[in-house]
DNA sequence: CTATATGTATAATTTTTAGTTATATTAAAA
DNA sequence: TTTTAATATAACTAAAAATTATACATATAG
């Protein structure tokens, strides 16, 4: 068995089992491949793929449990080339964040800003995402971090911890009706007509849910996955802006009036993910530490150790 | 990075940084594995041995890290092949249980006899040591399945499932003058001279911490780490025997009389480890199963996902 | 403080293996 | 059908791993 083996076992299965494309991403032959998948159903002594004359149709039972192992295994192996970077190369290094629009826009730039002076020379990547490829994207290794408020906490392989909690408001134009009402409630809101986040987004499962216990269909008019689209019709006078509060910048978005509504909904908690099994660079404890100064290095080490 | 030169790595520090003997004990050349290190090493751009001149004299800090990812990645290759052999070879393998003499004697001739019976082709192997040595040969896959009544949980990476509690008895002599006390407490017990178990084996320091607690010190006058070794210098008249009540065999023991003590001592639970990352193969379930029926191959797959 | 034994690195060579190109073959799509 | 897309096979090339022989360095014993 060799490493290469696993890794073009990888790379097939991402490639939905397309060795032509695995060959082309990982630079180099099809029969290269071809052969080193053959040569090691030979040697493990069963197919790993199911073939339909020469083209492969699917993945066996045993073959699934294999492919699983073969990713754990790369890894491994790449967390060992961390531990020489680390060494090696202390201040250098690439830190990918998988995040949605609300936190990469509203709540992330402080951190990264400080994150860029502290290590200055580590690459930072931001990776933008519903929630769900958020998790996934932090699940599969693309991601080293992930920060979202949902979904986070559904991957074994992750390990969640609650950053910060927060609610919502909503965003009028200053001659709104809205602003008249005395004292806001599910029930008035539900009958203006609505704009916010996509459901399957921050939070967004959590509004409908609130609307639905308390008997009440709201009137949603547009969603969006992005805060400055739903400022930006609510501007048009589309309809009622509803939003996570950070969202609200007092100063760019001063054509608009804020009324906070967090005694209307439950407060939402982001979460940060990273793999359980993962490496950490030093760095990457520094950027959690900003985004959650209750989770150090040691909490996070206690956390994973609990949690393995 | 190969997985060859993991391998060598591992077996080198296995064999205390003799690349020599880690040669001969993989059936190969000295040089190939010096030239592989030295290649790894370059790869990472770091030492993970240190050297004094030629000779290996320790490890690197950051080699300790790659030492224990590089044998993560082995057990998880050993998985991938054990995969193989499940779905092509169910009926056959090799089953390695390390025990103490006490369960080895006394518990497992049954469930042995039974295994064999259900599994023919499956060779069995039995290692005996101390509780301490049957939980290090599960915690670093020399053994599949650990059973011993102390230690199997001090290790992380170990699965400890309770089999089943016993207590003690008291064997002596048809004519021993014990036989004439009205009720046997722990003081009258430390006033004969015992004999009983290697302190260190099974259950051993649990008998001197509950004469210890009663301000009570016994007179040992002879551990053994074999309850037969015991029972031959108790029928010499050395003294009083103190071992597992399993450990007494009416028939063939008919030279001796025992008296169970469980009412002086604590109950001992023998537990039972597994590696928590080892793939089990079904006869492996098999085998647990027939030890503690509790645990079927559900509830030892659920326990090592809670533990995950 | 040598002399010897033990252990490691280096160099030259052989063997093995991985990867490439060209092409035949097969399955799916048009 | 015909065409297109994908895989397997074969012959060949390139690379790398292992082997043998040997030099060199460190420990250990007398």
């Amino acid at each position: 068995m060799k490493l290469q083996q696993l890794r073009y076992l990888n790379e097939v299965a991402r490639q939905d089992l397309n060795i032509t494309n695995a060959a082309e991403v990982l630079y180099t032959s099809q029969p290269g491949i071809s052969k080193q998948i053959q040569l090691l159903e030979e040697e493990i002594g069963l197919q790993i793929f199911q073939r339909n004359g020469k083209r492969l149709t699917g993945i066996t039972e045993p073959g699934v449990q294999i492919l699983s192992l073969a990713a754990k295994v790369m890894q491994q192996v790449d967390n060992i080339k961390r531990v020489g970077d680390e060494f090696t190369n202390v201040e250098t290094g690439t830190l990918t964040i998988a995040t949605t629009h609300t936190q990469a826009r509203y709540k992330l730039p402080s951190a990264v800003k400080t994150f860029m002076t502290n290590y200055p020379h580590v690459k930072l990547n931001i990776h933008q995402g519903n929630p769900k490829q958020v998790a996934e994207q932090v699940a599969c290794g693309d991601a080293d971090i992930g920060i979202a408020t949902e979904y986070i906490s559904d991957f074994e392989n992750l390990l969640c911890l609650p950053c910060y909690q927060w609610n919502r408001c909503v965003v009028v134009p200053h001659d709104h009706p809205l602003l008249l009402e005395d004292k806001l409630t599910l029930k008035k809101l539900a009958a203006y007509p609505l704009i916010t986040y996509d459901f399957g987004y921050t939070g967004g499962s959590l509004v409908s849910k609130t609307f639905s216990d308390a008997g009440l269909l709201p009137n949603v008019v547009l969603t969006a996955i992005d805060a400055d689209v739903i400022k930006t019709y609510v501007t048009l006078g589309l309809g009622v802006g509803l939003l996570a509060n950070m969202a609200y910048d007092a100063e760019r978005d001063a054509n608009l009036v804020r009324v906070d509504v967090s005694h209307l909904f439950p407060n939402s908690t982001t979460y940060l993910g990273v793999r359980k099994d993962a490496f950490l660079r030093a760095y990457m404890y520094g950027f959690i530490e900003l985004i959650a100064p209750q989770f150090n290095q040691q909490a996070v080490n206690a956390a994973l150790k609990i949690s393995a």
